[in-house]
DNA sequence: ATTTAATTAGTAAAGATTACTATCTAGGAA
DNA sequence: TTCCTAGATAGTAATCTTTACTAATTAAAT
């Protein structure tokens, strides 16, 4: 056991003592999808994490992958990200942090500003309902496909 | 014809005129998908541009439907929204504004603020690559779902 | 160990998007 | 105006993504 737990163990802890509040079970497929959240630093989606956790329980099912995800997206232990293209995407990082995005090849990184962070909720937005979160999405061309790269 | 033009019809005006600048055949389909957006306010998905315009063109089928708001979104005339279940939608509002969505319904409102857009873009994201817009989303729940309404 | 309700594997079904091709047409040239 | 043709469409098939179904399995409480 190592002096301080590692990043990625917790993660993983939030992760399944979240699953064990909320009262249901452990199950060995739950918990290596947890691990694989837990050991990743970007945005994958359902088919990224069914190829991971593969790796480790080849038995798993895609179907599987999707309930898992939706539960912990559900209770709030992971995040949901609105995918441009295609397919639906997860956040493992529950830290409040703001996203760039590529318009072209849908890449996604993660950076923080205090001064967004800042910044009151604006009046209009509560009249729309009861307001969660605030993030900011900047959409622009990431360094690979600024280039001409065809990839 | 009216002293000043109404809302919509600058809309499409402006759409028009933006695919005519692209040397692209202005076809009776693509002119009605265009009328359709400007007759809108929210923020519609493939199906809901369809019905829209099949009322007017009973023939007109879903693929060009598809292909016509690709192009406009191309183009730079129309914004794709990121879904977070299900269907791409599409923005005909090309004004600076920012978002409420709803965790819940996907229900999706306008707002604007001035003091979310005086914050200068954090340097990090320009590590990232060529900004193109910085734009906040808001989620929580929208007033329908806040009270227990199964719809 | 027994029991049971929750969960899963495997597969089917549904839903969303893209691809294909014969036909048609917008827009330029004659 | 008429003719021509590259580009666009209609109709449909194919692909991709997500959800639903059910018999078998299993976590976890007793
Ligand atoms: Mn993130
Ligand atoms: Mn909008
Ligand atoms: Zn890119
Ligand atoms: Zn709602």
């Amino acid at each position: 056991m190592p002096p301080f737990p590692d990043e990625s163990s917790h993660h993983l802890k939030r992760l399944t003592d979240g699953l064990k509040r909320a009262g249901v079970k452990l199950t060995h497929q739950r918990l290596e999808v947890c691990r694989e959240l837990a050991g990743v630093t970007d945005h994958p989606d359902v088919e990224a994490v069914f190829h991971g956790v593969r790796a480790r329980v080849p038995t798993i099912s895609l179907d599987t992958v999707y309930r898992a995800l939706a539960l912990l997206a559900d209770l709030g232990l992971i995040g949901r990200v609105g995918a441009l293209q295609g397919r639906m995407r997860f956040d493992p990082n529950m830290t409040p942090h703001h996203h760039f995005v590529c318009a072209r090849c849908g890449a996604m990184h993660d950076f923080t500003s205090a001064a967004v962070d800042q910044i009151p909720i604006p009046d209009d937005a509560h009249a729309f309902g009861h307001v969660h979160a605030m993030q900011v999405e900047i959409r622009g061309l990431c360094r690979r496909c600024q280039f001409g790269q065809e990839s």
